[in-house]
RNA sequence: GCGCCAGUAGCUCAGUGGAUAGAGCAACGGCCUUCUAAGCCGUUGGUCGCUGGUUCGAUCCCAGCCUGGCGCGCCA
């Protein structure tokens, strides 16, 4: 359990005493004891306003409430001291003692130090990115990589068993239009003269993969007999091939999925059909003019909408509906989408349908990862895929590189939409945040290797907690002992962004202290303390970056 | 017209209904004979879009406006 939890505990017990003992009305044990962070360290490390929330309730002054049960929360070892202050506020501060003792568990469990483990662990599935296989990834699908990768990792670490899943579009009409995009520029290639199809897909990618499908199946294109079988073929391997590289550019940016579901398999095995049978049994459909029509509206949805259309071919909705029952039916307790902003409008229609179904509409979070404005030069880059600059994801990863990708698109809140300057995000590579947070980590491993060199042998039994009796190592270790706490905040609201900015607040406190306190010196105990206080950042920066998927170098 | 997201320092953005609203970048001024200066310290910088409401207390919740972006397909 992290240090907030148990604080709230804490205080939770003291409210139960207190009622017992009769100090407070009964009403008082059915407020929940808020724990917060207090603006000001003046205030504390903890501090509940609790006193004032109740103060109406039973009918007493909060400092009357504050004092009485100030007492009951009495001492805890974890405490130096409790006050009552002001308007009524309970404030809490740590003991240097505690956060000794933690300091020295945080090395002793080392990558696992702020990870949890739990009884029964959700089984999450996480779907993201889910590009359509037409061609390489954008920038969107990198920013939804970054973030539900994280979340992903996040969801790992406190305890939860996590399935990343990729969702393949190789199914419906921009199938069949990227096959025929294909053969257009195949038969181009071989010189004949081609009408380029109607909405087909333009970019030069195409050229390329169709070139490389002429070259290798020959033999296999010159047995098919009909057009359309033959844009069936060049469909399928051009999805085979656009897979391949959005495959290999995910590994390279640290993402691994565990399964890449097709589509086509759901309409191939009949699930498909099966889901509109369930659909109407649950008397969720209806016929309208060849049409089957899904009651969406009976789910807060503008209007009904279509799931087979009059000449017999299901929607793109009805598949999905088909994915999602599947996804349950695979046992897991959450499913977690991560759409793009041009999704949000199919959020009320699917849950509408997947609560039709029978099942939970809270075992489905869909989360909006907002959109991506590139920039450079403080100039708006329009995003076409004709356009050869910097708007995929492979291109941005050999401009700025995997680190400082994944940490500007982690480091804003899902909801923001976010500004990328590519021209900043190069130019202030050396004064790139991510490179503040990786300096900390190569700092302490060069420390490190210093007292190696200086025959300083590193022994954390022989420290002394007095020499940490200062401001900035206390600052430190506070710091360092909210890690698990933070960690979890931010995996259970899907959160990713406070991991950086949780790891820039270790990040600055630990070059302050740096730079006031000289760490190898002739005193041996000072040293050793130092050294283990360093050796605590360094995990919890590892721990951290790792969690983002960024790097931490032992030397820069 | 309807829906979603956003509006906080010059720029990009954090901020759990609580106490004197923060960081990075940019600007300016300091700090390396000693463990990595990719660092530290200081200064400048704010009607938290506007107007009401809810309450002990609102940047945060509610309503109505204003501005910007996105979406409103039997495409996926």
């Amino acid at each position: 359990m992290n240090l907030k939890t148990e604080i709230s505990r804490l205080v939770s017990r003291a409210v139960e005493s207190a009622v017992r003992d009769g100090a407070f009305d009964d009403i008082f044990g059915d407020i929940d004891p808020k724990v917060e962070y207090p603006r000001e360290m003046k205030f504390g490390d903890y501090s509940t306003p609790i006193a004032l929330e109740s103060a109406r309730l039973l009918r007493r002054s909060p400092m009357e409430i504050a004092t009485g049960l100030a007492r009951y929360i009495g001492t805890d070892p974890r405490m130096s001291s409790i006050e009552v202050v002001k308007p009524g506020f309970i404030n809490m501060f740590l003991s240097t003692g505690f956060l000794y003792d933690n300091l020295k568990e945080i090395v002793r469990l080392g990558a696992d130090y702020g990870s949890s483990s739990k009884q029964t662990p959700r089984r999450i599935n996480i779907e993201f990115v889910s590009a359509n296989p037409t061609g390489p990834l954008n920038i969107v699908s990198a920013r939804a990589a970054a973030v539900g990768d994280t979340i992903a990792n996040l969801m790992e670490f406190a305890g939860d068993v996590v399935d990343r899943e990729f969702y393949v579009n190789d199914y419906g009409n921009q199938v069949s239009l990227l096959g025929r995009s294909v053969l257009a520029r195949i038969r181009e290639q071989k010189g004949e003269s081609v009408e380029f199809p109607e909405d087909g897909y333009h970019g030069a990618y195409i050229a390329d993969i169709a070139a490389h499908i002429a070259e290798d199946y020959e033999r296999e294109m010159s047995a098919i007999a009909g057009e359309d079988e033959l844009v069936d073929f060049l469909a399928l391997k051009a999805i085979e091939y656009n897979l391949a590289g959005q495959r290999r550019d995910l590994e390279e940016f640290n993402v691994r999925f565990k399964t890449w579901f097709s589509e086509r398999t759901l309409h191939e095995k009949g699930s498909v059909n099966e889901t509109l049978d369930l659909l109407e049994k649950a008397n969720g459909v209806y016929a309208d003019e060849g049409k089957s029509m899904f009651r969406s509206t009976d789910y807060n949805d503008d209007k009904d909408r279509v799931l087979v259309r009059d000449d017999g071919r299901p929607t793109y909705f009805l598949a999905d509906i088909a994915y999602h029952r599947e996804k349950f039916e695979r046992g897991y307790d959450l499913a977690i989408d991560i759409w793009g902003p041009d999704h949000h409008g199919h959020i009320t229609r699917l849950l509408g349908a997947m609560k039709s179904l029978g099942f939970d509409g809270k075992r489905l979070n869909i989360l909006i990862s907002q959109q991506v404005n590139l920039l450079m030069e403080g100039e708006t880059v329009k995003m076409s895929k004709r356009l050869g600059q910097f708007s995929t994801m492979r291109d941005l990863i050999d401009e700025i590189g995997v680190d400082v990708a994944r940490y500007f698109f982690v480091m804003r809140s899902l909801e923001s939409h976010l500004d990328f300057d590519l021209t900043l995000a190069k130019k202030e590579s050396s004064e790139n945040p991510v490179f503040y947070l990786q300096y900390a980590h190569a700092r302490i491993c060069s420390l490190f290797r210093e007292a190696e060199k200086r025959g300083m042998t590193y022994d954390p039994s022989s420290a002394d907690p007095a020499y940490l009796d200062n401001e900035e190592s206390i600052l430190l270790m506070k710091h360092l002992a909210k890690f698990p706490e933070e960690m979890e905040d931010a995996a259970e609201k899907c959160e990713p962004h406070r991991v950086a900015t949780f790891l820039m607040k270790v990040a600055q406190a630990f070059h302050k202290f740096y730079t006031e306190h000289r760490i190898l010196t002739d005193d041996r105990a000072m040293s050793v303390t130092y050294l283990l206080l360093c050796d605590a950042v360094r995990t919890v920066m590892a721990n951290g970056l790792t969690l983002l998927g960024v790097s931490a170098p032992d030397q820069m």
